[in-house]
DNA sequence: AACTTCTTACTTTTT
DNA sequence: GTAAGAAGTT
């Protein structure tokens, strides 16, 4: 692939002559302006310049600050050119930014700064240049998840194992798990070996030697095989220690063990690495990210200089207050004290709704008064400034629904991403099997796609024919077309589509080529004179009166066909004369009917589907060719499409880290979803502890207004589900935070204001009847919090929900729960009166009066002589 | 081979 | 409640 020589040779590399270099004004003392605007600690880190240096930096201190102003620093004393610095993020976002705002510190721009961009981006330009050292090509593939899980399926069934009990996801899991810990197969541990129904470690080995054969690395491997590299070839690492003469790295307590190694190995020699991370913001154990390398770096690196940013230039002290609160109930903590200027502020709102729905409605409407400024105390929020931000992602359907409906404009971020459509996946898969003929997992998955009628017969044909002549997939089918081993629509289709493929492919690598444009000219030539010839014909037996239409048919059908053929061969030539691909990726789309096949579906996303595949014809103007794009496409998975208009953001917690917004609302603290019961059940209390940081990074985004909230009923699964406050609530600050009340039909519900907090006047209110007995009803002996509840209702008493608690925090009560007994007589708002049947947790088995047996949840229903209560 | 209906597992989080 | 996959039908 051609887009990896333009970075190829660090030696060479010359400052750009056109204008006056970095290095060259490195080399004079200079000026230091962004020097002044540092704080003594942010300025300390930067001055530091020698020897390891390990910055623990705080939410909102101005780590970015600092960071882009050492190497700007660096830079301007002359420590470094551009080119010696390897400078790692783990975002292409972070990455972009660190790379602006160093330029505007420098007051020009820094291209020069080639090593600058994440761990992936960096890793690929170095095995490009290594990659025979472990078998590769340098040209080798980036599978994605998806190619990567077709391909272990396939390893899965070949080893005579049910994919259905050993799912293929769970295999990439634990590969990708063994990469992030850079074990190869020959590296992993007994426990490890045993994985999978003891075929873990065989089936490991397989991938890698298939991936291999493909000419392929998956995401994993991007750093593991550098890490190999650099492990067997000293003589070529030293030469990389030497043109990194400084290591910058962002975001430190994110790494995992194979970009820890990386590092070590690349920081060993001079030791001029400098790591920026907060601990507490470390939020990607789950995909490998040691924590334990920030808390482990001044034994890495003795002598570092560690540096604390704890200045918060960012929330208000209410906010800090809250964050600190619930983060003080982690253990292992390096241990940071925010601390803000500013004095006043909002304090941490918090509120309580009936249900999902509620607290999705309610939102909106706070996000609209926010808006018009309506709000006592505070000032008018533009939507931009505000955001919505999800433990996981299913949780946005409940506002964009409601959002939907009142008009509220929005922005999702980081939902499934641009290229990991399908459509677009299908379209790339052509363009890969274009450009490399050999990549049999892209030829297979368009090969019926649209349709030709190739279906599990014809594809295992074509598979052995292909591995019995050692040939890729393509040229399998190939040989099995021509064989008559494939037969009717399937001998046909496969035929047509390798005739395309191969034509794609000779216009592919003739762009430019004069002969072949004078080919396609003289036949375009050949064709308009028959035209011509068929044209006149046709208009000579008009002016003989005769009815062309119906006695000229076959002429006028010719005519049309040598239109066709012209404008195909036209394209074909516009493509050849072009600059980019753009012309190949239409002609490739249109021809091989994958465009009409979307035009006649008739599902209402096709539509959104073509313009997609606009889209992505149009992204590739910007690129020379499509290996470039493809490799682009392979590294920068995010979607930034810069939507304009004023909307409010919606996006996971994971994905807000690193932003900020005036405006924060946390929705869904409930126990099980957040802290995530899955993260708990896999990983304990480190898993817990992780979602305590979660929250942490959640309320820190906060600038001016944070507000949490929880919900009584919430669908998972499509089942009511009822829900426990989460003990994150239980862990804020009682002076740092409002109780909200909630509106609507139910009165105060949790939320009953003030001091009183929670209870008394709620259950005085008597609206709310209903929903206590709701709530009380719910399973709560089967929820992870019913413990903790029963030892509080033991000390407490009877009385439920919320109050002020000992010690200032908060501590919400729940009386111990009513329960149903079989042939109690129940009412139910849809289905009416019945009786109890069965309980089987919390779900009840009741058969209704009127609408037979159903199996609901108990919080739906109420004993039948209490039913005049519900309010419906 | 393609289309239909039925079952099932699924909800973290992403380079 | 959905989306993917299996099983069953044309």
């Amino acid at each position: 692939m051609s887009s990896f020589s333009e970075d190829d040779a660090f030696e060479a590399a010359a400052p750009p002559a056109n204008r006056p270099s970095l290095s060259q004004m490195a080399m004079g003392a200079r000026p230091t302006p962004y020097l002044e605007g540092l704080n003594p600690a942010q300025r300390e880190a930067v001055e530091a310049m020698d020897g390891p240096v390990l910055m623990l930096a705080g939410a909102g201190t101005g780590k970015t600050k600092a960071l882009t102003c050492r190497i700007a620093h660096l830079l301007n004393t002359g420590r470094a050119r551009p080119n010696e610095i390897l400078a790692v993020t783990f975002t292409n976002k972070a990455a972009r930014e660190m790379k602006d705002r160093v330029g505007a510190h420098m007051g020009q721009s820094v291209d020069g700064v080639r090593w600058l961009g994440t761990f992936h981006a960096i890793c690929v330009k170095q095995l490009r240049r290594h990659a025979e050292l472990v078998g590769l090509k340098s040209n080798f593939t980036i599978l994605d998840t998806d190619d990567q899980i077709r391909l272990l399926k396939q390893l899965i069934r070949a080893a005579g194992m049910d994919d259905k009990r050993w799912p293929a996801r769970q295999l990439a899991g634990l590969i990708d798990g063994w990469k992030n810990k850079a074990l190869t197969p020959a590296k992993l541990g007994a426990a490890d070996e045993a994985a999978f129904d003891d075929r873990g470690k065989a089936l490991y080995a397989q991938y890698q030697h298939r991936l291999k054969e493909l000419n392929a690395c998956d995401f994993g491997d991007l750093l593991l095989h550098m890490v190999t590299i650099f492990q067997n070839h000293p003589d070529l690492l030293e030469q990389y220690q030497r043109w990194y003469k400084y290591i910058l790295v962002d975001e430190y307590q994110d790494t995992n063990v194979a970009q820890y190694m990386w590092l070590r190995l690349l920081a060993q020699g001079h030791r001029n690495i400098c790591c920026v991370g907060d601990d507490d913001q470390s939020i990607y154990g789950w995909r490998g990210a040691e924590v334990g390398n920030i808390l482990r770096f001044e034994k890495d690196f003795p002598g570092a200089t560690v540096v604390r940013l704890e200045q918060n230039y960012r929330s208000t002290p209410h906010i800090l207050a809250a964050a600190s609160s619930v983060i003080a109930a982690n253990s292992g903590r390096l241990g940071k004290d925010l601390w803000t200027a500013e004095q006043d502020g909002e304090k941490v709102r918090l509120i309580g709704h009936w249900d999902g729905e509620e607290e999705a409605r309610w939102v909106g409407e706070e996000i609209e008064a926010m808006h018009s400024g309506t709000r006592a105390r505070l000032r008018k929020f533009s939507l931009d400034d505000q955001a919505i931000l999800v433990r996981a992602s299913h949780q946005m359907r409940a506002f964009e629904d409601r959002f939907l409906t009142i008009g509220l404009p929005y922005r999702v971020i980081g939902g499934p991403r641009f290229y990991e459509r399908l459509e677009i996946r299908d379209a790339m898969a052509y363009f890969r099997v274009v450009i490399s003929p050999e990549d049999d997992l892209a030829f297979e998955r368009i090969i019926n796609v649209p349709k030709r009628g190739v279906g599990d017969k014809a594809m295992t044909d074509i598979q052995v024919t292909a591995r019995t002549n050692g040939v890729s997939l393509k040229e399998g089918a190939r040989i099995a077309a021509q064989d008559g081993l494939l037969k009717g629509k399937a001998k046909s289709g496969v035929a047509q589509l390798i005739a395309q493929l191969d034509l794609w492919r000779y216009l592919y690598s003739n762009r430019g080529n004069e002969d072949v444009i004078s080919d396609y000219d003289a036949e375009i030539s050949e064709l308009a004179s028959k035209l011509g010839v068929v044209e006149a014909e046709l208009a000579l037996m008009t002016s003989k009166g005769m009815n062309v239409k119906e006695d000229c048919a076959e002429l006028l059908l010719l005519a049309e066909q040598l239109k066709s053929q012209i404008k195909v061969l036209q394209s074909y030539v516009e493509y050849l004369r072009s600059d980019n691909d753009v012309v190949l990726a239409e002609i490739i789309l249109d021809e091989s009917g994958y465009t009409t096949m979307w035009q006649n579906d008739k599902n209402p996303d096709s539509p959104g589907r073509l313009e997609n595949l606009k889209e992505l014809v149009k992204a590739l103007d910007a690129f020379d060719n499509l290996g470039g794009f493809l490799e682009h496409v392979a590294l920068i998975m995010d979607n930034s499409n810069e939507e304009h208009g004023e909307k409010v953001t919606i996006m996971t917690l994971h994905g807000a880290k690193g932003l900020e917004f005036p405006v924060v609302f946390l929705p869904g603290w409930e126990e099980g979803l957040f802290p995530s019961q899955r993260s708990m059940d896999e990983s304990g209390q480190q898993g817990l502890e992780e979602e305590r940081r979660l929250a942490y990074v959640g309320i820190t985004r906060a600038e001016e207004v944070c507000t949490i909230s929880f919900a009584g009923n919430r669908r998972v699964y499509g089942q009511w589900q009822s829900q426990l406050p989460s003990r994150f609530i239980d862990e804020l600050p009682q002076d740092h935070v409002d109780i909200l009340t909630p509106p609507g039909l139910y009165g105060g519900g949790y939320g009953a204001a003030q001091s009183g907090g929670f209870s008394s006047e709620a259950s005085g209110a008597g609206m709310s009847a209903a929903f206590e007995t709701r709530v009380e009803k719910a399973d709560v002996y089967n929820s992870p919090g019913w413990k903790r509840l029963q030892q509080r209702s033991q000390r407490s008493g009877a009385a439920t929900n919320v109050r002020s608690g000992k010690g200032g925090h908060m501590t919400i009560d729940a009386k111990a729960a009513l329960v149903f007994t079989v042939g109690d007589r129940v009412f139910h708002q849809k289905f009416g009166y019945g009786q109890v049947l069965e309980i089987e947790g919390d779900k009840l088995a009741i058969d209704f009066d009127h609408s037979g047996e159903k199996k609901l949840v108990a919080s739906f229903v109420t004993p039948a002589e209490k039913a005049g209560d519900v309010p419906f």
